[in-house]
RNA sequence: GCCCCGAUAGUUCAGUGGAUAGAACAAGUCCCUCCUAAGGAUUAGACGCCAGUUCGAUUCUGGCUCGGGGCACCA
């Protein structure tokens, strides 16, 4: 399994009491130190020795095969020189065996994962805020199941809330609407309900008529919302993301699992009516310890439940599917909100799904709001990026009809925008910046993407078929060469601790430094024109394996790996 | 007020308890008779401050300073 496991074995039959995954191998700072080391700080850990002395007992004792050329100490590490054109041939064999499952180490097969993400009110279209929940979930989707899992993706529609209702009281004909009117009507409403409270009190009447379950006012909330739905997830899935369940929250106004809840926190005396006679809970009897968010109310005096109460029930709801992974993806701003909700389900000893933060996205003038129209549309933006991404296409590709070279720009957009998002860490805000989201040079997606479509070109141009197994001559000469092959041997550690992590950065990291050690191969080491024909072969078989390896690690990522471009 | 997050090059980001901290952008100088210059070569440039743990800390812990964000019953 393991890359370097004829380098592994011996050592663990020399010092037993050592496994596998105890022996870590990495690249050494230098390609011409070794071709790969050993870390020994883990082992000696494990058997007790000061690494150093680990280090010159592995080369004293352990017996290597022939194909370790040299075996050196170099102060806690151990460094190999190794046949290259064996090992590099394994490599490459293992990628073009595995192909597009490359890099999968199975770890969620016979698994089941919920995955909740995006859930954007529906109102208006969404923006690049907003889609970076949607990028953040989507990749974590691909992931899960690039892992073996079997997930399901959930998306819910808050369908009832205070917005909708003022959108509805401003749509008197929602079937002459468009999806595009609806960010400008949004705010309008919005703002008229701020200078016109009997506006703002017609939105909570036409709330109550529908919690009491009237037909006609259900009828208007579904059309608008649907309207809005339908347009938002037309954007979002130009970005290549889509849904399996979409749960609505005007079915979870009444849910008889609640009073299970409203029993046990009676039980522990948390439950309270405030000065406005709404029934409440207060989470320090729950183990709350500071005074924010202490208190949250599930239910105005007349009876009617706030949002908070619904969500309950539909996490209830989510949570008894009984997935093996059950995550959310959520905004920074919901991290109170997701606590309290944790604590008032863990009072019924009912669990809450897994959270996963994402920092916000930001303006130089500040946060991005729907409300106050002060947004960069995710629309706009693939729009914009798209075109500029058509006029290199236009030159790069003057063969290819309109229609394919419009598609190729709609995917450097995509990746445009994916990668600058998902490389970073969620937890760090991001100023958007028009120019540096929209450019396509340096360490972007359209960088990785170029070096796909140079491949590509390669193996165009190499007219002779190439095997799909490495022959067994497979000469690997050149340090990047062996560089770029020691890296994809690196891709199933990387989506490992990607999915451990549940964080899909590292991925993009791996993709960004294949594509640049490729591109140093690719000046170095000429393919069509090799210096012998055994040469051609391996060189060509390497382009075959970076591309299987680079077009999976965009896969995961939402970013499709182009033949040209 | 309370909570959370961050601090690495002029800028935007990687990264790691251990071998010389990586890129990109911006700046300078080069490279298309050479598989796509959306590229490459090359020059210059960085771990906020103070302690602690450790054989070893940019990484872990505490404090400080400076940024950013969130929350206070709203969806």
């Amino acid at each position: 399994m393991n890359t370097y496991e004829a380098l592994a074995r011996p050592i663990i039959a020399a010092f037993p009491g050592l496994e596998l995954n105890d022996l870590i191998f990495a690249a050494p700072p230098k390609v011409d130190m070794a071709d790969v080391a050993l870390r020994t700080f883990e082992p000696a850990k494990k058997l007790g020795l000061p690494p150093a002395e680990l280090a010159k007992r592995i080369v004293a004792e352990a017996q290597f095969g022939g194909d370790v050329r040299e075996v050196s100490v170099a102060g806690p590490y151990v460094n190999f020189k190794l046949d290259r054109n064996v090992f590099g041939r394994d490599i490459v064999a293992r990628v073009l065996e595995c192909g597009a499952t490359y890099g999968t180490n199975a770890t969620g097969r016979g698994k089941r994962a919920l995955v909740e993400h995006t859930s954007i009110n529906p109102n208006a279209s969404p923006h690049v805020g907003r889609a970076r929940n949607a990028m953040i979930g989507d990749s974590l989707v691909r992931l899960l199941r690039f892992e073996g899992y079997e997930v399901e993706v959930h998306y819910y529609v808050n369908d009832i809330g205070r917005q909708i209702a003022l959108l509805v009281l401003a749509c008197d004909h929602p079937e002459s609407m468009t999806f595009e009117d609806m960010l400008r009507v949004y705010a309008d409403a919005n703002a008229r309900a701020e200078a016109d409270s009997s506006f703002a009190e017609k939105g909570f009447e036409l709330l109550a008529k529908i919690e009491q379950g009237d037909a006609e006012t259900k009828k208007k909330f579904f059309a608008i919302t649907e309207l809005c739905l339908r347009g938002q997830l037309s954007v979002l899935a130009r970005l290549g993301i889509g849904y399996d369940r979409f749960d609505r929250e005007s079915d979870f106004v009444k849910d008889p699992r609640l009073e299970a809840i409203l029993d046990a926190l009676r039980a522990k005396g948390a439950l309270f009516t405030d000065d406005e006679q709404r029934l409440s809970v207060d989470l320090s009897k729950l183990g709350h310890t500071y005074d924010e968010g202490r208190y949250l109310a599930l239910l105005r005096s007349n009876g009617s439940s706030m949002y908070v109460y619904r969500d309950i029930a539909y996490t209830i709801d989510k949570m008894e599917k009984n997935a093996d992974l059950n995550l959310i993806v959520l905004g920074d701003d919901h991290r109170l909100y997701m606590q309290q909700i944790a604590m008032i389900l863990a009072s019924a000893n009912r669990r809450a799904p897994e959270p996963l933060y994402y920092s916000y996205i930001l303006l130089k003038e500040g946060k991005m709001s729907t409300r106050q129209g002060k947004v960069v549309l995710l629309s706009d933006f693939l729009d914009e990026a798209t075109a500029r991404a058509a006029e290199r296409v236009v030159e790069q590709c003057k063969d290819l009809t309109p229609g394919e070279r419009q598609t190729i720009a709609g995917h450097v957009a995509v990746a445009a925008i994916r990668f600058a998002i998902l490389r970073v860490s969620a937890n760090k805000n991001v100023i958007f910046d028009w120019d540096s989201s929209m450019s396509f040079t340096g360490d972007t997606g359209p960088y990785v993407q170029y070096s796909c479509a140079r491949i590509s070109s390669i193996l165009r141009k190499i007219a002779a078929p190439m095997p799909s197994v490495p022959p067994e001559t497979f000469p690997v000469e050149t340090a990047s060469e062996w560089a770029l092959l020691s890296k994809l041997a690196t891709y199933p550690e990387t989506v490992a601790s990607a999915t451990a992590a549940r964080s899909v950065a590292p991925i993009a990291q791996f993709a960004l430094e294949t594509a640049r050690l490729f591109t140093t191969f690719y000046h170095e080491c000429p393919v069509r024109d090799a210096p012998t024909e055994a040469q051609k072969i391996s060189r060509g078989l390497m382009c075959s394996a970076t591309r299987t390896t680079i077009e999976n690690a965009l896969g995961l990522l939402g970013i499709t790996a182009l033949e040209r471009m």
